[in-house]
DNA sequence: TAGATTGTTAATCGATTAACAATC
DNA sequence: TAGATTGTTAATCGATTAACAATC
């Protein structure tokens, strides 16, 4: 398998702009579809394999790669490795992202553990955390840093990636002194909706949502018919009418 | 404030299915935003507080709730208490749903120290590892449990959810014992697309695939005019053709 | 009654999908 | 050339939004 060298296709002027979000999002897996075919030394692979490999049909998949211009070839299939670069260069993970992390509870702790950060493309520079007793604490081969020391190091560094691990009570004061400080993307753990100004990006993940959502659907498939899955084993909760939900009882 | 007791509005009768995932995926936001209000002692509030509260505009929020039906008063608001529960017993949180969760690497075991995990209406019946140095550790109140047990555990314990928080390696073979033993919702934290059965619900949590779509965006931040954010100061890799990029490189 | 706010309609926007002409 | 597969068009579907009649 040769490397794609720097050739380009056809007409390499398409706007670069206005892709799509539902575009963007998958993206990621597309280039991790990629990786993965390239691991396996499969160097050509169809709009069908490709789309089979990341779990979405090939009109979508082709749809897709066609907002990043015309990198495949009829008849004949995707060169994975020229491929993957190009989504690659499209998301702008052929350059190296700062990161930091604010908040090094359980979860924090866990994400500074995750080996490779995920993907190639990013790097954490640093582990903050507001508690005394956790600064100065290692972690791998970085120590937990004062979150004082934030602006210091986001100008240093030149971080334009936060994460929050914080529990919700600090988050959106978090979330106010990264942007203050120059931090323009921020990817949100703490279960709140945080209030940005216009032109910086958050994203948010949720564990309970996720889980909730998953719950509306196992609920639909009970089905009102059939028995509920409320656990009949201990059965002891007496609840008959408003149970507490959702946090702070009523 | 009062209980909202269990009276119901004018025609309870709707058609109780076919809520948009668009709306399902919100409902969880309504809910935490309502019992935020609720622990403020707000015992009313108009769509437009919610809005607010949630993160969206009063239009989309009151379309979404008009899928459950009319709970609200013209010319009053929404009761805070009452909304909150139809909306808990809409998603199914009103119950208690069985998870146990495969993988106790550091995601797993903050997972397991969740607290709360998230919001009631989710309990972990089991920490699950296939690891057996693993095994028999403490992890809060629970034990990690051998990976063997999850048929007679997902049976006994009526398990419906299963997270998966194993690397992207053994994620499908957990993924296929836990549909085979009878889980049917299932949250994957692995970076891997798994395929499940008709029936059977998947939602995915990707770090590096959020970060990736925060990339997209900064990049195009920075503006292909101004300086890209490539650090600089290292400025040791003299590649200028293919970077590495997406795993094991070329 | 007058003011406020819901629930719903209709218009708009964006995303998905199937089909196929272009072309390797 | 014949077969395969892309890139794109057009139709369809679902989600968002603004506006307002209904009504408390």
């Amino acid at each position: 398998m040769t490397r794609a060298s720097s050739r380009r296709p056809g007409p390499p002027t398409r706007t670069e702009r206005g892709i799509p979000e539902a575009t963007v999002a998958r993206l990621p897996v597309y280039l991790r579809a990629l990786t993965a075919l390239s691991d396996s030394g499969i160097a050509t692979a169809s709009s069908e394999d490709l789309a089979t490999a990341a779990g979405v049909n090939s009109a979508k998949l082709r749809k897709d790669l066609s907002y990043l211009g015309s990198y495949g070839t009829r008849g004949v299939g995707y060169d994975v490795e020229y491929l993957r670069y190009q989504i690659a260069r499209e998301i702008g993970v052929t350059q190296d992202w700062a990161v930091v992390i604010v908040g090094i509870g359980n979860l924090g702790h866990a994400l500074a553990n995750y080996s490779g950060f995920g993907t190639r493309g990013f790097r954490i520079v640093a582990l903050l955390d507001a508690d005394p007793k956790l600064v100065g604490e290692r972690i791998g081969d970085m120590e937990v840093r004062d979150f004082a020391e934030l602006e210091d190091i986001v100008e240093r560094d030149r971080v334009s990636i936060g994460v929050i691990t914080t529990p919700a009570g600090p988050a959106q004061e978090v979330c106010d002194r990264l942007v203050a400080a120059g931090v323009t993307s921020i990817l949100n753990f703490a279960p709140v909706v945080l209030s940005v100004p216009d032109g910086v990006d958050i994203r948010k993940v949720d564990l309970s949502i996720e889980l909730q959502i998953l719950a509306y659907h196992e609920q639909r498939k009970s089905g009102e018919a059939a028995l509920p899955q409320v656990p009949e084993l201990p059965a002891m909760n007496g609840l008959t009418d408003l149970p507490s939900v959702g946090g702070v009882g009523a």
